[in-house]
DNA sequence: GACGTTCCTTAACAAATGTTAATAACAAGG
DNA sequence: CCTTGTTATTAACATTTGTTAAGGAACGTC
């Protein structure tokens, strides 16, 4: 177990129970398998805001499924600056890798209290031996990661602060209505100036211009860890006006 | 087959003459396996320098190695403008995806005359569940190019136009000498400014002034489809100061 | 309710990067 | 060797983004 922040969860909820598992790696579906899936699971950790489930260069002996909470994976620079590249939410897979004897090339941070489920790589070696379709839900994983970062790299590479923010938010946003949040109403947002401008690789200084831009224009209001959507077809609009 | 400019070939060698096999999915080593292995591929083809391999929203029914040449990954904007993703050496496995039935995230075209060896997804899920020694490889190749891109996505969205475009050509320089180029020599180099510049997301324009700064500094020379690493330990020294 | 802390906003200025356009280098074909 | 088209360089200027610093908003604690 790496010390990082992790205190390990006394009383287990079953995956069967949990609210997040629809974004999770065992998917609802054939409920049969679950107990079985389960005992592949080694434990339940809380880590608090602000407290780390890895960093890069560990060597990592799990995996883990965020159940409750938001974290940031991030890599950060030798000049000294971080490029957040994805915001972890309820059901993300995290740490997964190919090989767990090479050092993980990205850490994670709890942006609010979280919950992780744990799986060790021998578990999750038996569990996909054992359980073909998971492997196929594994590389499915794995392929929309991958996406999602080219996707990311495309709008940061080559599109201006706003359509960034735009497509930061949009984003975000969808993944947060999968998750029943309503968002027409105001929405919990735990997020920084400094977490979304670390993601979308502009300062934190020249996001404040550009949401008060965006505000002033009646799209989206978020600070103070609340966002507000006042008009999500311009947002997306401006999303759109990119990818 | 996608029509895009694949010219299926009519003599095709053996993986095992392949001088790129030792980058690509059927690594050396038990040759028992590879005519079985062999079996599996479907074909090659031959795709002139401009041509396409495929194009972002085909539905692709297979993968490839890029046998021979030089290929970009990218994808295109709304606006216009383009991200290249990557830069596909010879061994490398593009097209890869974990469900066929979704149309590709992205578009490949040939920088060089190409060569590539092709596998429908049929033929790749047969090889796995024959062959469990490709399934760990395959997961290893698409970890390794995630992590590629998280990289570039740290530096793209972080770093001042110089260290970027001295860390796009440290990877480079350092994917041609494992491919037996001589980087002390002249290198023969056919990706234009703008691939370069659509890689580490800055204009062709503002690329040229950091090609002169490297070349008055001594420390690379990369013009007119020629690269001269003139201070390798420089280069590498700038590239460091970021990651 | 006063206080301190953290996060956010705003403004003025500095630096980096984009844009446009003119010129130069190279490559290919006659 | 000359012509033509493509690609690269350079310069002047415009725009975007970064930096610094000062003040305001939110939040917890006393």
């Amino acid at each position: 177990m790496n010390q990082h922040d992790k205190i390990p969860v006394v009383t287990e909820s079953s995956c069967l129970d949990c609210e997040s598992r629809q974004f999770a790696w065992f998917e609802p579906g054939d409920e049969t398998h679950l107990p079985e899936r389960e005992k592949h699971r080694v434990g339940q950790y809380h880590v608090r805001a602000g407290g780390n489930f890895f960093m890069e260069g560990d060597i990592l002996d799990r995996a883990f499924t965020l159940k409750q909470g938001w974290a940031v994976c991030y890599k950060l620079l030798a000049n000294g600056q971080r490029q957040v590249l994805h915001i972890a939410l309820a059901g993300d897979f995290i740490g997964c890798q190919a090989n767990y004897n090479h050092p993980i090339d990205y850490s994670v941070t709890a942006v609010t209290d979280c919950t992780l489920c744990a799986f060790t790589s021998e578990s999750i070696e038996k569990l996909l031996v054992s359980d073909p379709s998971l492997m196929r839900r594994l590389f499915e994983i794995n392929a929309k990661q991958s996406e999602k970062c080219r996707t990311r790299l495309a709008y940061v590479g080559q599109a201006q602060a706003k359509y960034r923010v735009a497509l930061f938010l949009t984003h975000l946003i969808t993944r947060l209505e999968r998750r029943g949040v309503d968002t027409t109403q105001l929405i919990e947002f735990p997020l920084t100036r400094e977490d979304i401008a670390d993601a979308v690789g502009i300062t934190s200084v020249h996001l404040s211009r550009i949401s008060a831009e965006l505000r002033l224009q009646g799209v989206v209001d978020c600070r103070y860890n609340r966002l507000v959507v006042t008009d999500l077809e311009a947002l997306k609009k401006l999303a759109a006006e990119l990818i």
